[in-house]
DNA sequence: CAGAGTGATGACACATGATGTCATCACCTA
DNA sequence: TAGGTGATGACATCATGTGTCATCACTCTG
């Protein structure tokens, strides 16, 4: 159990998953987590701002994909279907196969506010990274802005009730629909 | 300075907002807070959960209002209707006229990522608010869910834009404008 | 008008989260 | 093999947030 065995991250993460799936996030305390991993308390916040973050490891680089596949896109395609190609392209690899962590984690999420705060902030975040991409293609404020809300609406939209459906349909199909009706009711007024 | 010295939540609000002005969000303690209010820092966690409801203490009638303008259109309009009516009919006369107490608030809250993350709560509330009241009317889940999460957006890139353009031209107009793209934008794909 | 009840506040203790600082150890490299 | 580098341990410390009980002001009732 000496010092330097690598991996001091992963453990901290796997430990704090268990502690908070076994007794509730908000019941588990940082000294638990780190005596589970066989480190210290200090060492935690070393790995992440706050005891929140340690939840949204897994997701640090969806960020930096999305923002690729934006940057990659045809130039000739409009904010929009960026967007649409992206949440079709993008969404099943990254989350379809992992259906039972998503459903975990998103029980432990769902009992604690400080989580769902950071979680907006996660999307929020992605909004933002999104809009400036297309920015970047030549998009104006507004409808960059636009767009890139409209795409975490319908990212978040599909996924929970994906998430909620247990998995079924697949998530392709629960975007399809929610683009469907995006399209529908923003075309109403 | 006895005590029953009533208006204590007020006084509260007060003195948070000179000393996060003052010195900022981070930089301010809860004791520093009630020193100038003349209270102590339990009493300020009896009127506000934690640091950073003070700053949403102005707001907290918002949902009210919204669900009630919600409930109370005619039952003939679709979703989506309901949503550009409220956002026409209720935004002008909540901010019109409180541009410099809103900016001064957002200035604040831009320089902590913590209030940002709870105003992100404070507009999914609002969004879930608004979901339920639309589903209220007959909507179904999915509808109702991205009817209310344009709503919010719309909301929320029109109350940003217009104070970045120092309010600039009215408020009413930055909505309609949004609006407008808003409707190229979700039209196009 | 006196006394009981009610609600807000004070006072105190305490757990937890989060950060600064310095020593220490493992591993890598010259 | 000596030194450098980076991660960790150990310790101190502050701020946030909560539980608990006493105390005071105000109100209601008889």
């Amino acid at each position: 159990m000496g010092r330097w065995q690598s991996g001091a991250r992963d453990r901290l993460e796997r430990a704090a998953l268990e502690l908070f799936a076994e007794h509730g996030f908000a019941e588990t305390t940082v000294p638990q987590i780190t005596a589970r991993a066989g480190l210290t308390t200090r060492t935690f916040f070393r790995h992440f701002a706050d005891k929140r973050e340690v939840l949204f490891a897994g997701e640090d680089g969806i960020p930096a994909v999305v923002a690729g596949f934006v940057a990659d896109a045809p130039p000739a395609l409009a904010p929009m279907e960026v967007v649409v190609h992206g949440l079709r392209t993008v969404m099943t690899p990254l989350f379809e196969d992992r259906l039972d962590y998503l459903r975990m984690r998103r029980a432990v999420m769902a009992e604690d506010e400080g989580l769902h705060e950071r979680e907006l902030r996660k999307l929020a975040h992605l909004s933002e990274v999104i809009g400036r991409e297309l920015r970047r293609r030549g998009a104006d404020d507004l409808t960059a802005a636009l767009a890139a809300a409209l795409a975490v609406t319908v990212f978040n939209v599909s996924l929970t009730r994906w998430l909620e459906a247990d998995g079924e349909p697949a998530l392709a199909a629960v975007v399809d629909e929610t683009l469907a009706v995006l399209h529908s009711v923003a075309g109403d007024h």
